[in-house]
DNA sequence: AATGAGCGC
């Protein structure tokens, strides 16, 4: 009798009016756990809290210098507990890993120049020959513009001025369209007055905001000699607004471009390519 | 959805 009673005294919930019960966890046969908490309150009232948790392992690579702090002596409140953390009392987040760097731009082209190809082999993407967007070879818009890439576009050798009554294909060039001169284009003496020339000029729409002038030169050029890229950015931020302007100076190469580029796929986003018409 | 900058002699 009285060794029962000191057992039951011996229990320190009982004993000491502020103990509270160990903590327990409880493995559950469904792969989660259960936590069962105590805590006491100012007023002395105890609280007991039952979760049920789902722990999901994170198999990572530890930093050596993160392993070894995680071994360090726990202090404050959690003073004389093992490593790691306790999931009575702390939260396991998402590992996410962020890798900072300030060249982060470069790294991602430097991956997609050299990983791509295997990327594109292992998820049987399409890589175009000729321009190397994802799309077929025979679906290229530049498909009867330009040679597969490392062979000779077949438009260099072709004379800065040919004959400008000819255009492509042979068709004939009424004077009204021509426009001749190495530096026609706008602002040169063929516009009247000051007024930018828009005759051949294109408008893109549904740019990324992403977009670069270089690669709309790239992608525009390939139809005929581009006099000017404009690539609408805000002033503040400095990001692509989404529309730009492509001048030709030569209209003719402005239409094929146009009848081309209307739909080529830049950047994820379908571009939308039409003739700019005056502002205002 | 959207039609362009900034120079100032």
């Amino acid at each position: 009798m009285a060794s029962t009673r000191r057992e039951w005294a011996e229990d320190d919930e009982f004993d000491d009016p502020n103990s509270l019960p160990q903590n327990e966890i409880i493995n559950n046969p469904d792969g989660t756990k259960t936590t069962i908490t105590y805590r006491l309150l100012e007023n002395g009232k105890k609280i007991k809290t039952t979760r049920k948790i789902k722990i999901s392992i994170i198999k990572e690579r530890v930093n050596p210098r993160v392993a070894e702090r995680r071994e360090w002596a726990k202090f404050g409140k959690e003073k004389g507990h093992g490593p790691g953390p306790d999931l009575t009392t702390t939260t396991i987040g998402e590992n996410i890993i962020f890798k900072p760097s300030p060249q982060w731009k470069a790294v991602e082209k430097e991956e997609e120049s050299t990983g791509s190809l295997k990327t594109q082999l292992k998820d049987k993407k399409v890589s175009c020959r000729i321009c190397q967007g994802d799309h077929f070879t025979a679906r290229c818009p530049f498909k009867d513009t330009l040679a597969p890439v490392g062979e000779a576009p077949p438009d260099e050798s072709r004379p800065d001025s040919p004959d400008p009554t000819v255009g492509v294909g042979g068709a004939y060039v009424p004077p009204h369209q021509r426009n001749k001169g190495k530096d026609a284009g706008p602002g040169s003496s063929f516009n009247s007055g000051r007024e930018r020339d828009d005759l051949a000029t294109l408008r893109v729409t549904n740019l990324s905001e992403f977009a670069e002038e270089n690669d709309l030169r790239d992608m525009f050029d390939r139809f005929g000699r581009v006099t000017r890229v404009f690539l609408a950015k805000d002033r503040e931020t400095g990001r692509a607004k989404g529309f730009a302007f492509v001048s030709y100076q030569d209209r003719m190469d402005a239409q094929r471009a146009c009848e081309k580029m209307d739909g080529f796929g830049y950047g994820h986003l379908i571009l939308k390519v039409e003739f700019a018409k005056r502002s205002q």
